[in-house]
DNA sequence: ACCGGGGTGTTACCCCCGGTAACATCGTCG
DNA sequence: CGACGATGTTACCGGGGGTAACACCCCGGT
C-alpha cells in the first residue's frame, strides 16, 4: 500500500480525536485512535504542525471554495455580501471543532510571532481582497483599502461568528443581516440617541 | 516586605522576558530572569495562566481605559470612531510584544474551547457594545446589533491592526481612515467596476 | 533461493515544560 | 524565646513533542 492511503487513514483518526477532544489533542492520543504509536505519525507528517497543517488543508478546501464561489456570484453587491456571510457562518456551524482548528492552528508557536489570522483565514482574507479589488471602484486607494478591508472583514466575521456560535443569540439569517448592516454603514446612518447621561461607565475596575 | 511589591518585581521580570522571547516564554525562563526559581512564581500566581492574567491585567488597563475614554469623547460620531481606532492602533503600536500577549493569551488551552477574542479584547468588545447601545439609535434590534457589532468591530480592528503592524503598509492615520471608511459603508457606496473579465469560461473547477 | 528496499510497526529513550513536595532560612512581632 | 510569614532552595512527578534503534513483511530483481 503506497503512502497516500495510509496518510488518509491517519488523518481520519486525527480528525476523530480532534472532533472529540478539541485541537489540543496529543500525538499519543491521535496515534492511539489510529491503533498505532507515535513514530508512525512522525514518519508521515514530520511534526505536530505538519499533521495539523495537513488536517486543516483538508478541511479548508470546502469552506474556502464555498466562500470563493459565493464571492463570484452574479448578484447585487449587498446580496452577494450576504451570501458570503451566510456561506461562512453555515460552514463553521456545520463543524465547530474543525472550525476551532482552523482558527487556533498552532497553539503557541514561538517562531512566527503573532498572526491574528490563521493560515486558513488568511486565504479567505486574500480572497476577499481580490474580490474587492476586482469588483469595487475605490479610486486611487484601491489596493490599500482592499487589503485592509480583506483582513478587517475576515477578522470581523471570525470574531462575530465565534460569538454567535457560542451564544446562539439569533438565527443565522438574522446574524447575516446584522453583519451586512454593519458593513453597509448602518452605524453611520443611524440617528443619535438622546445623550442619556453618564458620560462614562461608573468605574468598575474589574469583572469576570 | 508585604506581598505586593515582590509581585510587582516578578511581573517586571516576566514582562522583560516576554518582551524578549514572546508570549511562549517558559516559567523557568521567567524565574531565571527574576533571579529565582519556579516555586516562587507559583506561590505568587498559582499557575501559568495566573501569571499571564496578572500581566495582561496590568497592561490592559491603559489600553482599555484609553479606548473607553475615546468612546465617550464628545465628538461627531465619525470623528469619535476615528478617535477610537487611532487610540487602539497607537496602543498596539507602542508595545507590540505586549499586544501579542493580549491577543494570544493562553496558547492552546484545552479548557475554554475556542474564544477567538482574548479576555482583554472581550472587554473592549463589551465597551464598544455598551457605547453603541447607549449612543446610537438602532431601533428594536439594538441589543443584538450592538453585541454583534461590538464583537465584529473588535475582531476587525484586531485583524486589520495585526496586519498593519506587521507590514506597515501606510501611516496610522491612513489606516484609521481605511477602517473608518469600511465602517462607514464605503463598501456599499462605491460604484461597481466594469465587469472587466470574470464571468469567463463556464465553471472551471480549479484549485490554486 | 537469496537479498535488499520500502513500507509496516514496536519499545525505549531524551529533553523540556507545567506543577508540587519537602525542606531551609531570614526578620519581625508578641 | 517561639511562632509566623515571607523568602528561597533542590528534587521530583506526569506528560507532551520528538527521535533512535530495532523488527517484521512483502515484493521485485538477480
Amino acid at each position: 500500500m503506497s503512502r497516500e492511503p495510509r496518510r488518509e487513514q491517519l488523518l481520519n483518526a486525527a480528525d476523530r480525536v480532534i472532533q472529540r477532544e478539541g485541537p489540543s489533542a496529543s500525538m499519543n492520543a491521535i496515534a492511539a485512535e489510529a491503533g498505532i504509536t507515535k513514530p508512525i505519525l512522525y514518519r508521515h507528517f514530520g511534526d505536530r504542525t505538519g499533521l495539523i497543517r495537513a488536517l486543516t488543508e483538508r478541511h479548508t478546501g470546502g469552506l474556502l471554495a464555498a466562500v470563493r464561489q459565493a464571492l463570484a456570484e452574479p448578484l447585487e453587491r449587498r446580496d452577494r455580501v450576504e451570501h458570503v456571510l451566510d456561506t461562512y457562518l453555515a460552514g463553521i456551524e456545520a463543524r465547530p471543532q474543525v472550525y476551532r482548528l482552523l482558527t487556533h492552528p498552532e497553539p503557541g508557536d514561538p517562531s512566527g510571532a503573532g498572526n491574528a489570522l490563521a493560515p486558513a483565514l488568511r486565504q479567505i482574507a486574500e480572497e476577499i481582497t481580490r474580490a474587492v479589488q476586482s469588483q469595487v471602484d475605490l479610486g486611487a486607494d484601491r489596493d490599500l483599502l482592499a487589503e485592509a478591508w480583506g483582513r478587517g472583514i475576515t477578522g470581523m466575521v471570525l470574531a462575530a461568528g465565534d460569538w454567535w456560535l457560542e451564544t446562539r443569540p439569533c438565527t443565522r439569517t438574522r446574524m447575516v443581516q446584522a453583519l451586512a448592516d454593519l458593513l453597509w454603514g448602518r452605524l453611520a446612518a443611524a440617528a443619535d440617541l438622546p445623550t442619556a447621561v453618564l458620560p462614562t461607565a461608573p468605574a468598575e475596575p474589574n469583572g469576570d
